[in-house]
DNA sequence: GCCGTTTTCGGCCCGACTGTTTTCAGTCG
């Protein structure tokens, strides 16, 4: 399937028109493409060769010889003059925060700034000042995005880690001399950013491992190779990935020590130490005569140093050893107690997906129910629902309801939070739905004050069931909006409204550390993935992994409720009564 | 660029916000 690569170099060409200043509808066109190809299920090379590729919906003439030539080729003439034009770097500046395509331009051409550093000395040094549309202000701002990026650069967002890594494995579980494989690493503990991917595999045939390790067609560098451990870099994304090769009698122990966090693994040792052992990663040994005891199972280490089993996801040294010591570790939501998805976007408003597709796959996933929570009146942009089209909405629902077995639809909204905290829909269309969620869209740069009371009023509405994305995070290109979580927190357990921990990569928001603080608080969360096509819905697994970085056990989370509990809660009597 | 015609051109979701200006361009969603 070259589905994904067709489509980037679709985005690609459109960044690269949008800085040469062509017209929006143009490079509008090749996105429009782009996105409805990445999500396509039949093969692009089949209906390439197949001369179907005009059928695609928003491929005409053009970019169909484009794409057949770029798939027949191996690549695309336009492009590569394109890319002569346009160096790489100008490319890269596009992904700051408060850059478009317009101001790259202007830098490209007036300052011939061709990279983020060079951009970043021209802000220092004031030159950005002098041209039109710039100002000191505009200076400050481009500092504060790059620094945002640096916080984050070289980190690798946890979805692309994850399908990258299971894709390594599938590679590598193909072989023969491979017994046990696994991850290990941030990765493992389903951080939200990941530095490299780390994997462990026992094998009596290291070096025959090693040498089918380095084989896998997306290398495209090989770091080092050695006996057991080697390093490589995969092609396209520019990921490290290495491997230890250990004995079976280790394999508990390589886990454990690679898996980390650092932190936690520093108290374990001592811990180790003061009940007499020495632990590495090959096994704990005793001290006295540095016999080994276990190994094989990291279950069985924790265990001989008096701890229950401790899940890789709450390995920080946040009290997890402590607990795992006092027997008072939490049990932690499990990646199939899911039953739902609340936060799911169709074609009535801005997804790609109709909701019968999207109730589909929802069932094939193993869900009960679903909620679609389109956007409210006020989000032009994403093609927000007025009160006209919610009526229709709601019987296309019904109907569906009635035509499909094994899962129920809810009629939900995103509904928009206006500056003055009031909602975007009124009581009579709130009414309406089956549940309400809230977000907000604008006005991310309010004061403290302002932006709390904003969102505390809004969740003192009636109709509200849950809060999405609560702090309005975007990884590497936006600071989480300046509120005051505590007093949240608070409204939220008195007013009964859920908080979101949303399963977005590039959001993971509500993040770990806040869903255990809230936690404490007594808040209770829901995990939505903001879908906005079926493939999304996937998305789920980084929600409950964060979810389970938070300490998070089952009860905290609406969406592993029965349908029928479900109901209670969204019909609950100080709405209809 | 695509699409759909009243079919070969004209329309294509647009409003809020910011920082620049002094009436508006660029960015964001």
């Amino acid at each position: 399937m070259k589905n994904k690569l067709v489509a980037d170099l679709l985005y690609q060409i459109a960044d690269l028109l949008d800085i040469k200043g062509d017209i929006f509808f143009k490079t509008r066109a090749y996105r429009i493409a782009a996105q409805t190809i990445e999500v396509l299920n039949e093969d692009i090379e089949v209906i390439s060769k197949e001369d179907r590729l005009k059928d695609i919906n928003g491929v005409g003439e053009a970019l169909s010889l484009k794409i057949k030539e770029f798939l027949d080729e191996g690549k695309l003439q336009y492009f590569e003059k394109l890319k002569k034009e346009i160096p790489a770097g100008v490319l890269d500046l596009l992904n700051i925060s408060g850059l478009g395509p317009k101001k790259v331009s202007i830098l490209f051409n007036k300052l011939n700034i061709l990279n983020v550093e060079q951009l970043k000395i021209a802000c220092i040094e004031g030159k950005l000042r002098n041209l039109d549309g710039f100002g000191e202000i505009t200076e400050r701002n481009i500092l504060r995005g790059i620094s945002l990026k640096e916080k984050t650069s070289g980190r690798i967002l946890l979805n692309i880690a994850y399908e990258t890594c299971m894709e390594y494995i599938r590679y590598l579980k193909k072989y023969d001399n491979i017994d046990k494989i696994s991850m290990a690493g941030s990765l493992r503990r389903m951080k939200e950013t990941i530095g490299d991917i780390d994997l462990i595999v026992t094998s009596d045939y290291p070096n025959d491992v090693m040498e089918y390790f380095i084989k896998y067609s997306k290398v495209k560098t090989i770091l080092q190779k050695g006996k057991t451990k080697s390093s490589v870099l995969l092609k396209d994304n520019n990921i490290q990935v290495d491997l230890r090769v250990v004995e079976d009698k280790s394999y508990g122990a390589a886990l454990q020590y690679f898996t980390g966090s650092k932190e936690h693994n520093v108290k374990i040792r001592g811990i180790s130490i003061k009940e007499g052992y020495k632990l590495n990663e090959y096994g704990l040994y005793t001290k006295q005569n540095g016999t080994y005891t276990v190994g094989k199972t990291e279950k069985e280490i924790y265990e001989k140093l008096k701890l229950r089993y401790i899940e890789p996801e709450i390995r920080e040294n946040r009290g997890e050893i402590e607990a795992a010591y006092l027997k008072k570790l939490p049990k932690l939501v499990k990646y199939d107690d899911i039953k739902g998805d609340f936060h799911i976007h169709s074609n009535w408003s801005d997804g790609n997906n109709n909701i019968e597709e999207l109730a589909l796959y929802s069932k094939k996933l193993g869900y009960k129910y679903i909620g679609i929570a389109d956007h409210s009146e006020s989000l032009k942009i994403a093609n927000g629902l007025n009160s006209r089209k919610i009526g229709k909405k709601i019987e296309e629902i019904s109907r569906l309801n009635s035509r499909l077995s094994d899962i129920e639809i809810f009629c939900g909204t995103e509904c928009d939070i206006k500056k003055n905290g009031k909602l975007d829909y009124n009581k009579d269309a709130l009414k309406k739905f089956d549940y309400v969620g809230i977000a907000i869209h604008s006005s991310f740069r309010s004061s403290k004050n302002d932006i709390t009371n904003r969102i505390i009023s809004a969740m003192q509405n009636e109709y509200v069931d849950y809060l999405a994305h609560p702090t309005c995070r975007i990884i590497g290109r936006r600071e989480p909006i300046d509120i005051d979580l505590e007093k949240i927190f608070e409204t939220a357990v008195e007013t009964n409204t859920y908080l979101e921990i949303n399963s977005f990569p590039d959001r993971l928001d509500l993040n770990d550390l806040n869903i255990k603080h809230g936690k404490d608080i007594g808040v209770k969360f829901i995990i939505g993935t903001d879908s906005h096509n079926i493939n999304h819905l996937n998305f789920m697994r980084y929600g409950i992994a964060t979810a389970r970085r938070g300490w998070l056990n089952k009860e905290d989370i609406l969406n592993t409720y029965s349908i029928e509990k479900i109901k209670t809660i969204f019909r609950r009597d100080k709405r209809y009564g």
